[in-house]
DNA sequence: CCTGTTGCTACGTATTATGTAGCATAAATA
DNA sequence: TATTTATGCTACATAATACGTAGCAACAGG
């Protein structure tokens, strides 16, 4: 079904949709109840949060068992690994555009 | 102005944004023209691909030096940088994902 | 039975993206 | 010189997406 499009494609396009890489980190230290997640979220609205949980649970990015709670996958996990360098990097760029103003 | 909100938060809130990560990726191997980019994207509509490189020329992600098309600036290269791990990432990922129908 | 918490849906409004047309500038061609 | 071609982009109407608010059904105490 999706063998022609590359992974990375898909991926990009999923977590460039808003909230999904906001989603993620806020479940960086374990389970958060949908409530929980919606105030994380600058109390996004709950259709979008159970439009993107919807997508990050068929995506097995983000899974919610009984009384767990919303929590990342262990590939949600490795996505945040992957994502770490961009905490430094974001760092440097922000010192890079604020040289203009300051 | 943006002192409060942490750099991390600034550029997830950019990369979200739709066309934003393809952009950067399609300059991966040097300068493209507005309309060559509008054709690798796509076709995204003028309008947005406009909209989008306009944020990325003030985030000194895109430079549009004269007659060189459109550019990662070097901070921008750092990003696709950072980005690399991702397509490691997304094999595996689309490897777990297509368990369920494969 | 009442209250609080949970995950979530309904639905009208606001924001964002799209598609198509086309303009102004500049260089190449006839 | 007149015409074509390519460029970067704007205008504007329509479609898709997100938001805000209200509220429901299920469950857990008290």
């Amino acid at each position: 079904m999706s063998e022609t499009r590359p992974a990375i494609a898909e991926i990009v396009d999923l977590l460039s949709k808003k909230w999904v890489m906001r989603i993620i980190w806020e479940l960086r230290d374990g389970a958060m109840t949908f409530r929980e997640l919606q105030e994380a979220c600058e109390s996004v609205s709950p259709t979008t949060l159970n439009q993107r949980l919807k997508l990050l649970r068929t995506a097995l990015l983000v899974q919610n068992e009984k009384d767990q709670g919303y929590h990342l996958t262990d590939l949600g996990y490795d996505l945040l690994v992957v994502y770490r360098p961009l905490g430094a990097w974001a760092e440097r760029w922000q010192e890079q555009t604020q040289k203009k103003t300051t």
